[in-house]
DNA sequence: TTATTGATCAAACGTTTGTTTGATGTATGA
DNA sequence: TCATACATCAAACAAACGTTTGATCAATAA
């Protein structure tokens, strides 16, 4: 009979096992699945090496399981910016708005964002099954807000050109914190100047959009 | 067995050489360095393992060697965007240019461009001394030249967006190749392809510096 | 010729890697 | 109380790592 006991009252399990996953989210994202070793890992959460085996089977079960961290990867009320009734530049704004989202929150939830863009540089394994749940909704989610203000029902090239710099500018200054901060601190300082950084960036992708449509529009009355 | 000429039996040594980096960039670029053994370089290579030691001392030699590979990282005429003549978009067109152009090189030059990126990444090392003096000349002449168009004679945060945001475009395009080219392989498959992606976004960009102009000009009217 | 030099090789080096083992301590349930 | 299940540990494991060794072969210079 070993039927899973409630183990609840007792706490020194489950409090290994997160101090294991949040020492390897930090490693894993700071220097990488590859440089980081389980002994790390370990010395860093204060186990005993055979603890991560013992809870994630090994390390690549540990990997995933940081990756799909559940309480950190969710994130409920998303793509809103979607919404029909917003005029543009404001849809834009809070598409960056939610994209900057993670680096106001706490350390963990950018180091899980930063483990999932490094799998852009480097895709192996994981990637396939699971970045492609996550970018190309939120490219087809972009490319659908701009088709409907450019009043296409297609998305061309230019189109997806357009859709590229949008959400390109979004990603590199993920990706490009570090550099960033090195160079113009100021603009990742606190809350207040992401909600700037967004509401620029916001101003710059709607200017791009509008730009487009005045060209289509151009062409359009030229060609008919 | 066709008649082996006088050098034939023995390889020239530099022949060698060339093979081992050749092989090492790829590798390099393709899984980072971590992931990548000598003994996988020396096998892709053709050659023996100890090679790699007798050529480059050991395998951050080998890295260093191909991280800075002369003939590859040197860029000639570079900056020319910067160019005073030249009108706002057809500068922005030709740094996109000029930023691509790896992209249409070979295989090489372009494993080279992403060595240096995933520096960003995992700051180790090279990056402080190498990248540092890549990205801030860019960053630099970026600025110059919006500073110009708008009449500013010092760079804002507003100003400082801008240039992140020009660059991050161009970064993104570079970084995201594989993505790209699984989603919307059309948008980089040969070099008029390039090209007109490159004439887009100068356009995108020159469109956005237009928008902060007419905001910077409608404030200082309100203002005076 | 002989000596020397440089390129190449298989083999082994010592470490570090991820993982497994078996023992030990400890709280829980009967 | 005893017995079971669980968590933790030091130690050992095989495999892979980067690196070194010493011999071998080919070509050059004396």
């Amino acid at each position: 009979m070993t039927s899973p006991p409630q183990t609840a009252s007792r706490t020194d399990g489950a409090e290994a096992r997160q101090k294991i996953l949040l020492c390897a989210l930090k490693l894993f994202a700071e220097k990488g699945y590859a440089k980081t070793s389980v002994r790390q890992i370990a010395q860093a959460a204060q186990v005993n090496v055979s603890a991560i085996s013992y809870y994630f089977t090994d390390k690549a079960g540990l990997y995933r399981t940081v990756f799909s961290w559940p309480s950190l990867v969710a994130r409920p009320c998303e793509y809103g910016f979607t919404a029909p009734e917003l005029p543009l530049e404001a849809a834009l704004q809070q598409f960056y708005m939610e994209f900057f989202q993670p680096l106001k929150m706490g350390e963990a939830v950018q180091d899980v964002m930063k483990l999932r863009y490094r799998e852009m540089l480097e895709p192996t394994g994981i990637w396939e099954e699971e970045i492609e749940n996550e970018i190309k909704p939120h490219h087809a989610a972009m490319t659908e807000l701009i088709c409907r203000h450019l009043d296409a029902r297609e998305a061309d090239d230019a189109i997806q050109s357009l859709v590229l710099a949008c959400i390109g500018m979004a990603v590199h200054l993920f990706m490009g914190q570090n550099i960033i901060r090195t160079m113009t601190p100021q603009l990742l300082k606190d809350h207040a100047a992401l909600d700037r950084m967004a509401a620029r960036y916001g101003r710059y992708a709607s200017a791009m959009v509008l730009d487009e449509k005045i060209r289509r529009t151009g062409i359009q009355e030229t060609s008919a």
